[in-house]
DNA sequence: AATGTTTCATAGTGAACGATATGAAATCTA
DNA sequence: TAGATTTCATATCGTTCACTATGAAACATT
């Protein structure tokens, strides 16, 4: 039980040779505490709640993911995926402004998924909370700022090229896009359906029309 | 106490005659509480957070506000404030383009004041949470759409006297302007300062432009 | 089969939660 | 001043919280 092994057993990376397997796939049981988080926030959702979620015990949440500060930070990386992917994706974009549609539209059919919870786990599960979560707090704030730069670096490649004008403020432009998106999970917690939050997503995106030729 | 003078006791309307006073402002103690769950969430607010806010004893704060849920709304419609006033405030606008910039200009100076915690109580006080608290939240929702319905009316207003164009769709409009006030709380708890707030607001208004002459 | 290792389910830890019972203290009425 | 009424401060109530000690069970190795 010293700090190395566990270090490998949360990296994920080494399979164990000897002992009982583990009787559940870690995976599964995150993608099921990522649900019940997305739902019903983090300091709001027990331990009792997440193992009745996950069907697993609570010792063998803790073996498995440390603490519920732990488990929700996974949680939260899964449900936000890969930042690098996501850049790539708004690189490949023609212009700044269709970029910025896809993300909108695509928060609209994030948010308002079938199979999973309303709105969005990042705007939702920590938005406020006790001095106790503040450290998590902080890591959904890095997660949101993290996409305030994807943005900003994007807006800033169309201005150079030309394709928005000079006097356009990238951090401007993507505070609101940020605010846009993060205010239509609240619509989407508050029962709007897919098509108003599209309709919402492209008023947002008809706005820009003033930033272009 | 019975349930008569319990209605009489939370109406405030009628002076005691007999008995020890009151050793509190009643107004005074729930600024506080709706400061500290302004600042920290309903359900992750304690009682012992709040009785240490409010600088009363917990057998106090029960006689006076009922339990915490009744405090809760209590201090929810304190900081919503008169929603006829609003309405008359938007009629007066001439124009709903005017009426929806000088809604989110407030917003940006309310969420950002330097007196109060950042964001707003609405968006973050109750965003999500466990099944216990569903009501708070049915309550904080509805609080949103009486907003957005004086939003609606108002849009309607303009296309009826043919300000804004007849296809404009009230419900959309109303919806983003919604939307961008509550991202715009996330941006505020988030470390935005004022001018940044401002800046948003300005440009959500500039995406206006194309609806009118 | 014996041993070592890991996970399993059961049952619990102390602390914090929302909410109160209790009797003294402070006021008004008579 | 005596009695009625209400609020006061103290000390809890039972429940739920995040978390864990313990020993049996399930595997690989030898």
């Amino acid at each position: 039980m010293d700090l190395l092994s566990v270090t490998m057993k949360s990296a994920g990376t080494s399979p164990r040779k000897t002992g009982r397997p583990l009787s559940f796939d870690r995976e599964e049981v995150l993608e099921k505490a990522m649900l019940a988080f997305w739902e019903s926030g983090y300091e709001t959702t027990s331990i009792a709640d997440l193992t009745a979620a996950m069907g697993v015990t609570a010792p063998s949440l803790y073996a498995a993911f440390g603490n519920k500060q732990q488990l929700f930070l996974e949680a939260m990386q899964r449900y936000a995926g890969d930042r690098t992917a996501l850049e790539k994706e708004m690189s490949s974009a023609p212009t700044a402004r269709e970029a910025v549609a896809e993300m909108l539209r695509g928060a609209a059919m994030l948010y308002t998924g079938e199979e999973t919870p309303p709105g969005c786990l990042l705007a939702s599960a920590a938005a406020t909370g006790s001095p106790e979560a503040a450290e998590v707090r902080a890591a959904v704030a890095a997660e949101r700022q993290e996409l305030r730069d994807i943005l900003i670096r994007r807006i800033k490649v169309d201005i150079a090229s030309g394709i928005m004008p000079s006097n356009t403020r990238p951090a401007t432009l993507a505070d609101l896009t940020l605010a846009v998106a993060q205010g239509m999970s609240v619509l989407a917690r508050d029962g709007a359906d897919r098509a108003s939050l599209l309709a919402v997503a492209d008023m947002a995106i008809a706005g820009w029309s003033i930033s272009e030729g």
